[in-house]
DNA sequence: TTTTTGCCTG
DNA sequence: CAGGCAAAAA
């Protein structure tokens, strides 16, 4: 399998050996899974397989792309018969314009009231389309006769020939055509009475009431653009001043328009600039092109709040979330049928389709830190492990991976196979890791989790971290049959491309290492790597790594991941990606301090050398990994100010009135914990984590929520006057680095 | 001496 | 977030 769970189940084996100590931190267990688990909780946020998909037939219409049922009907007709009755208009000369402008008037009048459209837009829209049409044809008729007139008198006199012939024909046909009016008023007559079950239905969804509508009408415009928008469709008139028919046709029954017409309309960048459209929305205002921008405007829509139910404000109701939703769901849905798609078409392009295609997709569905069995994590153990005390030796208490002596290999792997928890002689570690971690739960990865849950104002159970429920069901189906989590694609993606780029054999377990570092610079598909014009230098430093396989991983090993870097990656693809041949990425780019600060969650004293093993696309010299060093002490200064000002918060606001106090316990002896819903938690999410890009960690919730108690049981034992205070918490900190996932040894940043 | 850290300042 | 500084550790 080719799962970075398998991938480094791979390395696992060849590395397992170096799993010296059971790392508290480390091997199956990382502690933010249960965090993921707690996905399903982030539905409102991600289109959520538990809520039942209500039945939304307006937002359905309006993504077929076919129209309504009458369209047919009515193009047909309409089409045919006012044509003709364009071209009598034609001969009738000047007569025209005055009747488009009587005819705009009645019409408009009777469209002006086409508020709520949904599936009543979708019928207004193929109307309007098919009047525009009629329109078009009389205009254009109109300008041909004009200009022919005006050119030249041959030209004249055979078109009035042609006419002349033209209307024998129109004689005979007038019988044919009389009946064809008959048999479009049954329709039109017929199409009213759908129209008015339609407007019953929407009056029922946006519990809207004709009295309303009959207020604003008689209230006037309230909008003024509506009014302009909805000029229209001339077309009708003819049948109305024939037989007084279409006025009671008129679509006046439409609830008030919702910003979805209104947008449609007032954003003429986002329709159709074809040469017809164009002439149309010159003409009509748009009247007719309802509907060719509903689509682009759910995309446009969903990424300017409609979808977070600002309908409210329009007076949607619950109506826009549902529409939200209901649209997310499509559009997801599409989305993830199209990759799925083209997943497929790729794993048919390569050569050995089921060692890409399928173990990508599972392994980051499975999730893979834990995956790597101890493998990665065994070897990054080793890493710090012979960092020894040389590389942070000022530690007053050693780091937990490097503190404990080597142990005999085989009571490495008993205790390889033993629960973590059984492992764990330091008490206060114990508290630390939740008995969930299980690598059964290894498939909520919180890669594959950061874009589905807000980690805000996440109801946190009881507040008990380490003790989570059942980790609900993933809200991710797997490859093909639901929406991937962006995380996913992207990898995937980058993954499949990158195969194409290289033209290399399929991934296999050894080559993750070399193989992603260029991916993440490189999400477009090209099959000519060598010829593309912005190759990031990422690309050029993996293909030249490509050959080390497995070898790579060891030289990695030995020389702390420089040999990655040493080639001058990118920075992501904020930096890489728009470096020509030849420049490279030196510096610590805005994509790297991001990808910092969500280590921050994983590891609040990396050394050297884990900067260098998680940041393989950093050329570092002694400037840069000052930098990054400074960039964590930063950090932590920040986290520490931050927690020492709640803490003292606490304290104030928990002061024993009986004047004992019980330590990390407020006056009712209620343990003080950082919850998800706690002012300092969102003040931390904002700093390491702004853009929610990552769900904060489990394991860093621990951290933080053991910090605090620390400063806060300091505080309330009047510790905090001694000048060494702080110390002794930041050494409990120190101590609880956890692993960074794999992801984070990719280039640029872990969430892309 | 070098590296790392914490503290302070801007 | 960076720069400067001092202290501590290796």
């Amino acid at each position: 399998m080719d799962s970075p769970t398998d991938l480094f189940g791979c390395q696992s084996s060849l590395i397992s050996a170096f799993d010296l100590y059971p790392n508290p931190s480390n091997d199956h267990d990382p502690p933010r899974r249960p965090t993921s688990s707690r996905a399903g909780d982030g539905a409102p946020y991600v289109g959520s397989n538990r809520s039942p998909r209500p039945p939304y037939p307006l937002i359905h219409h309006l993504l077929q792309p076919s129209g309504a049922p009458m369209r047919a009907m009515g193009q047909l007709h309409l089409d045919r018969y006012m044509g003709e009755e364009a071209e009598e208009e034609a001969e009738r000369g000047a007569e025209v314009e005055e009747d488009e402008g009587v005819d705009g008037g009645v019409v408009r009048e009777g469209i002006r009231g086409g508020g709520k459209r949904l599936n009543s837009d979708t019928l207004v829209a193929d109307w309007g389309h098919d009047m525009l049409t009629v329109k078009r044809l009389r205009l254009e008729s109109l300008v041909k006769g004009d200009g022919e007139i005006g050119l030249e008198e041959e030209e004249e006199e055979e078109e009035r020939g042609r006419r002349f012939a033209e209307r024998g024909n129109r004689e005979r046909g007038r019988e044919g055509r009389r009946r064809e009016r008959e048999e479009l008023k049954e329709q039109l007559e017929e199409a009213r009475e759908r129209l008015k079950a339609l407007q019953e239905k929407v009056w029922k969804v946006f519990g809207g009431r004709p009295a309303q509508e009959e207020e604003r009408r008689s209230g006037g415009e309230e909008d003024g653009g509506i009014e302009e928008e909805e000029e229209t469709v001339d077309c009708i008139t003819e049948e109305e001043e024939e037989g007084g028919e279409i006025d009671n046709f008129s679509l006046s029954f439409l609830p008030s328009s919702p910003p979805l017409h209104r947008l449609a309309k007032q954003d003429p960048k986002v329709r159709d600039d074809k040469g017809t459209r164009d002439e149309e929305r010159s003409l009509n205002g748009g009247g007719g092109v309802v509907l060719e921008g509903v689509l682009e405007r759910a995309g446009v829509w969903m990424g300017c709040g409609v979808v977070r139910g600002e309908w409210e404000g329009f007076g949607g109701g619950g109506v826009g979330q549902k529409f939200a939703q209901a649209l997310k769901q499509e559009l997801g849905g599409a989305v993830a049928r199209v990759i799925d798609r083209v997943l497929r078409l790729y794993t048919k392009n390569q050569s050995h389709p089921p060692s890409i295609h399928p173990s990508i997709l599972s392994c980051r569905e499975r999730g893979d830190e834990g995956g790597a069995g101890g493998g990665v994590w065994a070897s990054l153990r080793e890493e710090r492990m012979s960092e020894g005390g040389a590389v942070a030796p000022d530690q007053p208490a050693p780091r937990p991976n490097e503190a404990p002596p080597p142990r005999p290999q085989a009571l490495r792997e008993q205790s390889e196979a033993l629960p973590l928890v059984t492992r764990r002689s330091d008490s206060r570690r114990n508290t630390l890791l939740p008995p969930n971690s299980h690598p059964d739960n290894r498939n909520h990865n919180p890669l594959l989790l950061s874009h589905a849950l807000p980690p805000l104002r996440q109801p946190h159970p009881a507040r008990l971290p380490s003790h989570p429920a059942l980790p609900p069901p993933s809200p991710y189906t797997p490859a093909g049959h639901g929406p991937l989590p962006l995380p996913l694609l992207h990898f995937t993606m980058q993954q499949l491309f990158a195969r194409s780029l290289s033209h290399l054999p399929p991934l296999h377990k050894g080559d993750l290492m070399n193989s992603d570092p260029y991916m993440e610079g490189n999400p477009f598909p090209s099959t000519h790597a060598p010829s593309y014009p912005l190759l990031p230098l990422a690309l050029i430093g993996g293909l030249d790594r490509l050959d080390g396989g497995m070898q790579h991983h060891h030289d990695r090993e030995r020389d702390g991941g420089m040999r990655g870097g040493g080639g001058g990656g990118d920075g992501g693809m904020d930096s890489g990606m728009f470096l020509g041949p030849g420049s490279s990425q030196e510096g610590l780019s805005p994509c790297h301090l991001k990808k910092a600060k969500l280590m921050f969650f994983y590891a609040r004293y990396p050394s050297s050398n884990t900067l260098k093993t998680y940041f393989p696309d950093v050329k570092f010299n002694r400037c840069v990994t000052s930098q990054l060093i400074k960039w964590f002490s930063n950090f932590r200064e920040f986290f520490y100010i931050q927690m020492e000002r709640f803490a003292r918060q606490a304290a104030r606001d928990n002061q024993p009135r009986d004047g004992v106090s019980c330590p990390g316990r407020d006056s009712r002896g209620v343990p003080l914990r950082l919850g998800r819903d706690t002012e300092l938690y969102r003040i931390l999410n904002m700093h390491y984590n702004k853009s929610n890009d990552y769900q904060v960690p489990e394991r860093f919730m621990e951290v933080a929520d053991l910090a605090l108690r620390e400063f806060y049981t300091a505080i309330q034992t009047g510790r905090d006057s001694d000048p060494c205070w702080k110390k002794s918490i930041y050494k409990i900190i120190c101590k609880l680095d956890s692993p960074v996932p794999d992801s984070f040894r990719l280039p640029g940043c872990p969430i892309g």
